[in-house]
RNA sequence: CUGGAUGUGGCGCAGUUGGUAGCGCACCUGGUUAGGGACCAGGAGGUCGAAGGUUCAAGUCCUUUCAUCCAGACCA
């Protein structure tokens, strides 16, 4: 079987294919830009889920589920909003086949065109909030926390899997707030759900920060953002919580009576992460000897491939790999014994590290006179003969260095690759080589533009929680004055 | 939408100046093997993206069309 991956160095996009083909995570569709998540990539996405779920629902958020289609008018009652997502559309036009008149087949049935086309949902503020609209009354009503899990369909020009599909998973947080310090508050809170996801569940060292105006969400007055750096150095938005102000209460109408019998409109807030984050995961971690998975996330932790020549010896070595496997799982670790007798050790070895296993034990007679065993990490590579006796405490331990270590190598990483930079010229050729830069900026729009359409370099952020610098200085465009820097990078 | 490329067994590819399809991997059978992607022997599987044209003859030449990939443009 053919796995070899195409190096990083050599060609960093062709490496990403192979490794989400080869790990098993995904594969092409027969729709454009759609992709099949595996059963091996779903698992991972299900893990997520629930580590996530469990952390919404402590902040007091409850899961809901909003229809696929939105009605176009309910679409286009906020201008920026529709602004920002017209142009990726799929739009229902008809509800019925017929059988081709020329025999060939079936096509549209012109008689079945709807009244009111239906967009297939790119996000949900637009039904989400006409529906509030019914549940929001009076101050009493309020905070509504509301959370889906749910597909989106963005028709993108170009997609790429994981980081950009035309369909895609995620979940989507829409809460309303009487007012704007609570929406505001609540906002924060959700970016650092996600931060420390990212951090202690994927082992991703992200940057918690604000977005620039331009970058913002369509329709959003405030966008905070967790930004995660991959191994070319291009930054990747993982996930982000947008402070929505009243825009949305005022297209829709959403008002409540306040505890001093005025009329007010709610405050709100949309937040989300997608699948992307698998992709984040694998560009974030990955070797060229395929995927590396924090032990937090691996659908399967521990895998034991038993080496044996005979079946006296395959019974003896399968007994004693039964007997730690117990002990494994009693710890709640996940173990996959590969007991698959048509496949030869080596070709298994190789087979679980380009899944990314994090710790592989291989067990055979010489192991079993010796009573000892090899357990392998998947993040180093190395190997170690350690005692039978007691393996499942060793284990146990490793997973949490190896968690722990994938975490601490993203961080020396991203750090090598931040530095400050002070000069135009130098910032040019410096953003072209990867990485994120330091700079000042003057706080507007249209330098941040210029800088754009310059070097395809954009804000990333605005840190508060890494990186963050405040200190005057002058902005590296235009040299007008700037109170702190900002995180500048090429980004997915 | 702009460039560039590619469509040939499940996957990856070769196929000279046109002569009726081949290789590697995977698959099936049998055997030997087994501590890093095994080996030997045998076997099955393709009207070469689609449509049309030129020709005695098209995977190969011409026209049209469809699809995919890469790089842009685009993208909370």
């Amino acid at each position: 079987m053919a796995k070899e991956i195409t190096p990083r160095s050599e060609n960093y996009s062709q490496w990403y294919n192979d490794i989400v083909v080869k790990a098993d995570l995904a594969e092409q569709s027969a729709v454009r830009g759609c992709m099949v998540i595996k059963p091996y990539g779903y698992a991972i996405w299900e893990k997520m889920q629930s580590i996530l779920d469990k952390a919404f629902k402590e902040t007091g958020v409850q899961n809901a589920y909003f229809p696929l289609f939105i009605p176009k008018s309910f679409f286009s009652k906020e201008a920026e909003h529709v602004a920002g997502f017209a142009k990726e559309c799929a739009v229902v036009t008809h509800h019925r086949l017929m059988n081709n008149p020329d025999g060939k087949g079936v096509v549209v049935d012109p008689d079945a065109k709807l009244e009111e086309e239906l967009i297939v949902r790119p996000t949900s503020e637009t039904i989400i909030w006409s529906v509030y609209k019914n549940w929001i009354k009076s101050w009493r009503d309020l905070p509504i926390l509301c959370n889906q899990w749910c597909n989106v369909v963005r028709w993108e020009m170009r997609t790429r899997p994981f980081l950009r599909t035309a369909e895609f998973l995620w979940q989507e947080g829409h809460t309303a707030h009487a007012t704007a310090e609570e929406a505001q508050e609540e906002s924060k809170r959700m970016v650092g759900v996600y931060a420390k996801f990212a951090r202690e569940t994927m082992a991703l060292p992200v940057i918690v920060g604000h977005k620039s105006p331009n970058e913002r969400f369509a329709g959003a007055l405030d966008t905070l953002t967790i930004e995660a750096m991959m191994q070319d150095g291009k930054a990747l938005q993982a996930g982000t919580s947008h402070f929505l102000g009243q825009n949305f209460a005022k297209s829709f109408d959403v008002q409540f009576a306040d505890k001093d019998g005025s009329l007010q409109y709610v405050w709100a807030t949309s937040w989300g992460v997608s699948t992307r984050l698998l992709g984040a995961l694998i560009m974030a971690h990955s070797d060229d000897n395929g995927l590396v998975l924090p032990p937090v996330l691996a659908p399967i932790q521990v895998v034991m491939v038993p080496i044996y020549k005979t079946d006296e010896e395959r019974e003896a070595v399968l007994a004693k790999f039964t007997e730690i496997k117990g002990k494994l799982e009693a710890k709640g670790i996940s173990v996959k014994l590969d007991d698959r007798d048509t496949l030869r050790p080596g070709f298994k070895f190789a087979e679980w590290e380009v899944k990314g296993v994090p710790v592989r034990i291989a067990l055979g007679a010489r192991d079993l006179a010796a009573g000892t065993v090899e357990v392998a990490r998947r993040d180093t590579l190395e190997k170690a003969t350690v005692q039978l006796e007691g393996v499942e405490g060793y284990v146990e331990e490793l997973l949490g260095t190896i968690q722990k270590n994938i975490y601490d190598k993203a961080l020396a990483f991203r750090d090598a690759n931040i530095r400050k930079c002070d000069d135009w010229e130098e910032f040019k050729t410096e953003i072209q080589k990867g990485g994120f830069l330091l700079c000042h900026w003057d706080g507007t729009a249209e330098t941040e533009q210029a800088i754009k359409d310059a070097t395809k370099a954009t804000i990333r952020c605005i840190p508060v929680d890494s990186c963050v610098c405040e200190e005057e200085g002058r902005d590296i465009f235009s040299g007008k004055p700037s109170k702190g820097r900002v995180v500048f990078a090429i980004a997915y």
